[in-house]
DNA sequence: TACAAGTTCTGTACCGGTCAAGAAACCAGG
DNA sequence: CCTGGTTTCTTGACCGGTACAGAACTTGTA
């Protein structure tokens, strides 16, 4: 009966069956559990599947059946251009991708939404979903909840029952500051983000591990804020936190901030090291890249991906999966020396 | 009967269906057609709902009931290192994340198959796909075809009838080499990516807009050949360039390779612009970013994300969907300038 | 030779929704 | 009071598979 091998008719794994002489189930195996038919039949139903032009089990009605879809949501906060346009965020996603690819899962990306009524976190199909910094009371997280996905929380805290990766920011931020204070500088700046980040672990836990450390040594840090984007607020606050106060030294959220502080530095005719020294966050792409090469605080973003990743599988899996907590290393490099003499 | 709020046994649009007393059917028109009951009744279902713990429709089953997932894939060549860690590639992800979300459907990455029998580009529930230069013979791309999705192609051809999103290289190439030219420039050097990426539409066209134009004038350009990853490779690359060969300027296949040029030349003492032109692709961050600024070829990648994702959209939607060719424009800045005297 | 232990394949019951058409109640106009 | 158009809710079929428990045949083995 069948003809010309592509078909106009839709093709299931039903017409397989019938084409064939076998019932559904059969088919179904073929595909999904070779072990469980013999070698021949299973050979013939591929063979006759091919002709009719069927490209195997269709993923959405073996999802429904299975249980599960195969893919992991990522769930982001801001818009997509801050988390894909910052070197470390990009790494991050690219570690996530890597590691949920090896263990046959694909990313689905949780936008946050925006105008109609769509909302990814809520109508999107996927096994769990992985949070990297998101308000915790914001509607994806929610709806995260009462879906009660499996979870992974990434540099941020869902509560004590959620698996957690997370980096040392308190200790890395307190050991930037501490190679400031031993280098001698008393008068110290700060470029942190936006009061609006004020929750965000990240920026808190660096604030806290800066102010912390300075206290200890009787000093009261200037501090600025910007934000990511556009990336040239940062110049614009880098430049006014040099010109308002007389600071020898900046601590910087990250890298792209130090370097910021850098030019700004620079259009004022002030060098670094020299005339100012400069601590940036993350030893990203950046902090190498140009001149001076900064001093930094390195963190293991590919290894934070790996791990989050490995963890919701294994909870996927149903495998236990354990919180991390990874460490951070003061890096000593060229943009920071000692205070400028009077 | 219901006690609690939050159940052991599983929720569904039947169980708040018989809470509320009505049929399974209303309580799906609750939830997805709004307009098809009375105020007053929808509201009672979704206390009840609320109150059961139900979330809502399962994604799943909607999925396969309606015949769409809400969501497209991203189909990408090579591991995922080079597409995120790429500024180009990152803009352009991020672009078309945004418009897609602006559209009602999530973004799923649909990596390349590693180890097992999983394979995402067969296996994941997407509504379509966009592709990115990937290799026309790889399983990826045949999966697709095979499953018949709506595709859309992006910097690279699929067939006439695919729609596809592309940037006019060759005339972006033709500029770059003609300015050389046009410095007097006659020994000139290119650095393209490996023969590995010779079918790669922009790799192909930039070295055909490079060739025909230096071609016109006589100049038999020195291919010099590298990868994107590791980054070290693009310097390594560039020194020999530079040592093997007398080249007074440099057509690169990016901003990336071009800044690596200009580090190699440094570190051979030869400075740019003054010794050795340097021309870069994609008016990128890094074009900009450091010094000096490079002259390079600029498309709008975001703009690109925008249209390839658009497009997508519109065939999901049933509409007509029109394939765009975008343009270059030569950005000349502080990176090139008349040949040295001998 | 006969019984426990594989293989192979089949039946039935879901998975959790949506669609399209129909029935019941409601309302206005003639 | 009857007719036709709405609004509101229900009915049955279907989306395209998978899980699990047998049934029918082979085998190994005592």
């Amino acid at each position: 009966m069948s003809d010309t091998g592509v078909d106009m008719a839709k093709v299931t794994l039903q017409s397989v069956a019938d084409e064939v002489g076998v019932s559904r189930m059969t088919v179904s195996n073929a595909f999904s559990r070779p072990d469980q038919l013999s070698k021949d039949l299973r050979e013939r139903i591929l063979a006759t599947a091919e002709r009719l032009g069927y490209s195997g089990p269709d993923p959405a009605a073996r999802a429904l059946a299975r249980g599960r879809t195969g893919s992991v949501g990522l769930l982001l906060n801001g818009p997509l251009s801050e988390a894909f346009e910052d070197d470390v965020s990009a790494e991050f996603v690219a570690a996530v991708a890597d590691e949920l690819t090896r263990r046959g899962l694909a990313l689905t990306v949780l936008t946050p939404p925006q105008d109609d009524g769509f909302l990814p976190a809520r109508d999107v199909a996927v096994d769990g979903a992985l949070v990297y910094t998101c308000d915790p009371d914001s509607a994806g997280v929610v709806w995260l909840g009462r879906r009660k996905l499996p979870v992974v929380a990434v540099d941020q805290d869902l509560g004590s029952d959620v698996t957690t990766i997370g980096v040392d920011d308190v200790s890395g931020a307190r050991a930037g500051a501490q190679h400031l204070l031993d280098l001698g500088h008393r008068r110290i700046g700060v470029l942190a983000l936006t009061e609006q980040y004020a929750l965000d672990p990240p920026n808190r836990d660096r604030l806290l591990g800066w102010r912390e450390t300075l206290a200890a040594s009787g000093v009261e840090p200037v501090v600025a804020r910007t934000t990511l984007l556009p990336r040239s607020a940062a110049l614009e606050a880098a430049t006014e936190l040099l010109e308002s106060s007389d600071v020898t030294a900046v601590l910087c959220f990250d890298d792209v901030f130090a370097r910021a502080v850098i030019t700004a530095a620079a259009a004022l005719g002030r060098s670094v090291p020299g005339d100012l020294s400069v601590v940036g966050y993350d030893d990203s792409r950046v902090a190498t890249a140009g001149v001076p090469a900064l001093t930094t605080v390195r963190q293991d973003v590919t290894t934070k991906g790996h791990l989050a990743a490995g963890a919701l599988a294994d909870l996927l899996g149903g495998r236990a999966a354990s919180s991390h907590t990874l460490p951070t290393e003061l890096v000593v490099r060229d943009s920071t020396g000692p205070v400028p003499a009077p």
